[in-house]
DNA sequence: CATCAGGGCCCTG
DNA sequence: CAGGGCCCTGAT
């Protein structure tokens, strides 16, 4: 194990995003399994990040309110950062928590929707977020393939240990992923004593086209969705479910419900239906219909309202679907 | 104890 | 386009 790093150097800036934003809604996710790599308290969010090659704390700080939202984010790393770092690094945070996407039109078109309605009360001004670059992104969705929230805790903090590193700030100690590189210069065989499985040629062969660049985040980040949904299938590793994911909570298409998975049918089918278990073409048109273009994240909404709900309160139904 | 499906995906036929 | 294999784990 290696001996952590103490980032002793901090800055701060301030982000202002476009309201409505709600601050504990949009950076924590109640339905997303905890790693070591971030930690959440209300109004305070903590993660490691990786930006041109350096190792950083980000704290995050709401500041503000939902309809004047403004959030301060303190940034730590080893040495001084200098202003030109700053500046550049200030439009991907903005990005990675979703700031600037404007949703008032959301709000204000499905106030009075029969479903939506007291969600919208609840969580006004939740966003999809992305707080990882793509390629953590992709690693994190490789290892939910086909495996209970417990075997993909294990996997990503056995990646954690062999290729991230250990850093201290602000009190607390955290896991920061690695350079695709680092793993690109290892071995499938290394890759598999982490307990991956089938999973490790993928990160392995994953890892080589970052390494390479050969995928742009930014580049993807901008393009139509169909668009950057041809690219991500192409990716090998990654099929429909998990270009799902990334359309939507990566690159924020707030359309992007296309797929649902036998376990989020079966929550969607009592959520919305309040039955045991409706055809996955019927929540899809069903959401098509009632929200159109804003369909993933009315969804989305509805999803984690439930989550939250559970952290207060033992829901038998949602217990049996949650493949702990 | 054995067997099997699963928070998918790839490959083959 | 259907279905087997892949790693492992928990359910039966």
């Amino acid at each position: 194990m290696k001996k952590e790093e103490f980032l002793s150097s901090k800055q701060a800036i301030e982000i202002f995003p476009r309201p409505p934003y709600n601050f504990n809604a949009t950076v924590y996710k109640p339905s997303h399994y905890s790693s070591s790599d971030n930690y959440y308290e209300k109004n305070k969010y903590w993660i490691t990040m990786l930006w041109e090659g350096k190792k950083l704390g980000l704290k995050l700080e709401d500041k503000g309110s939902i309809n004047k939202p403004k959030i301060k984010v303190t940034i730590f790393s080893k040495q001084r950062l200098n202003k030109g770092f700053l500046k550049s690094i200030k439009p991907e945070i903005e990005y990675r928590f979703n700031t600037n996407s404007d949703i008032s039109e959301f709000i204000k078109k499905f106030k009075n929707d029969t479903i939506l309605k007291k969600v919208l009360k609840k969580w006004k001004g939740m966003k999809p977020v992305c707080a990882n670059s793509l390629y953590e992104s992709l690693i994190i969705l490789f290892v939910l393939q086909n495996a209970t929230v417990r075997r993909t805790v294990q996997m990503l903090e056995n990646l954690f240990k062999k290729y991230g590193e250990k850093v201290r700030f602000d009190n607390k100690e955290l896991s920061t992923f690695w350079l695709p590189q680092k793993i690109a210069d290892s071995s499938e065989e290394e890759l598999r004593a982490l307990k991956l499985g089938y999973r490790a040629k993928m990160i392995l062969r994953l890892s080589k086209q970052f390494a390479n660049k050969e995928i742009d985040e930014f580049k993807l980040r901008k393009m139509p969705k169909e668009q950057a949904k041809k690219e991500i299938l192409k990716i090998y590793g990654a099929g429909p479910a998990t270009a799902w994911y990334v359309l939507f909570e990566d690159f924020y298409h707030y359309d992007a419900f296309e797929h649902v998975s036998p376990w989020e049918q079966k929550i969607y089918s009592k959520l919305l239906f309040n039955k045991k278990l409706v055809p996955a073409r019927k929540i899809l048109k069903f959401v098509d219909h009632k929200w159109g273009k804003w369909k993933m994240l009315a969804s989305h909404y509805i999803w984690e309202d439930i989550f939250w709900q559970r952290k207060n309160k033992k829901i038998d139904w949602l217990e049996k679907e949650i493949r702990l």
